[in-house]
DNA sequence: CAATCTCGTTCACAAATGTTAAGAAATTAT
DNA sequence: ATAATTTCTTAACATTTGTGAACGAGATTG
């Protein structure tokens, strides 16, 4: 199973040396938690407090319809950073849940924890500005794929962007976060089989 | 002609008096800007180094797709601020076109003049904070809405929360910002007078 | 092992949206 | 004021996507 350790991601990004990875350790001890596939990081009416690097699963953003249907809004897999900022900035209640979607193992870093880390270690705070900015500039290509493209130039988008969205989530969550239904995205894959072959 | 006076805004939103007012003239002269109609605040192939107040007036968000066709991706008001933060915050040249869709009239501050103001004025780093914060909010709101709404839902709630929109911005934009063809913003509005009569 | 259950597929039909073309209405230019 | 241009509407038809139902493969459970 696909791994990515903490430390060798946080050395690696902020191009430091073992002796600062060791320094860190002390504000920030290496300690995984683990979330059992469905186990919930958020849920709706929580405050989010924390942001958690994944080291090896995956997790589900969703909220729910009035029929209980899962909206899919991310899926979010190791090497990434799990947290609502929406909730997290604001102190305001999640509109949003975040499920383990397989075994998940994550380091997780309460929000006051994290500031005195970033007055400890300028180079995290960098760090951390650059992956909301990417996540600022992800989402509104998001909205833009949604908004101009058909629901097969999305797939075959994800297909060649993202394919562990294509072989480790359920068809059903990929296709409520294309937009469309099971049934939909079955009918697309079977006319680019068609088309492929 | 709607106008929202820059001074005031600032006064009424950093909750100061009038002598911190004409303190932070002296770093922001007030030197309001005009684009005539159609003139552009941001092109693409340029890097975005400023933000600007809208006093009164419209700007419009869009990129072309190979019919040149315009996609438009916003469109903002008096009252709101015009930058596009993907190019701002990582000096890449733009991939988006800012446009005045009336005449307009803004206070532009360069980058640089923010943050040495930033420094002196630590109320307007908040503020500044905050109106990224709710762009963020925003624009996955709007990636929500692509994704779960129809067409027509998307068109009555731009209808409830943004008439200006409505009002002010010709409808093939609009059917471009709601993701369909002007032919179909036409039946959608058809079908809504026909319910309401 | 049989009985369920989940998930993906397929089909027929319905609904929503796109496309092309034409003309009406509004706006702008002369 | 008139002509030219732009914008909006309408209609017919095509395409895409949604919906409900049925089926089956594979996993899970008793």
């Amino acid at each position: 199973m696909q791994h990515i350790d903490f430390l060798n991601y946080i050395q690696r990004e902020l191009q430091i040396n073992g002796a600062e990875v060791e320094e860190m350790r002390q504000f920030v001890p290496y300690k995984p938690k683990f979330l059992a596939k469905n186990d919930l990081f958020l849920s709706v009416g929580k405050v989010c407090t924390s942001v958690a690097f994944i080291e090896s699963g995956a997790v589900l953003y969703f909220r729910e319809n009035d029929d209980a249907d899962k909206l899919v809004c991310d899926v979010l897999f190791e090497g990434s950073w799990v947290t609502y900022i929406q909730s997290l900035v604001t102190k305001m209640p999640s509109d949003m849940n975040i499920q383990a979607l397989e075994d998940t193992r994550i380091i997780e870093i309460e929000q006051d924890v994290l500031n005195t880390f970033f007055e400890k270690f300028p180079k995290a705070e960098r760090l951390s500005r650059k992956l909301t900015e990417a996540s600022f500039i992800q989402i509104a290509q998001r909205a833009a794929d949604l908004q101009f493209l058909t629901a097969e130039e999305r797939y075959t988008k994800v297909l060649k962007e993202e394919p562990r969205l294509i072989e480790r989530v359920p068809q059903y969550y990929l296709a409520s976060l294309l937009g469309i239904a099971p049934q939909s995205l079955s009918r697309i894959r079977k006319e680019l089989s068609k088309q492929s072959s």
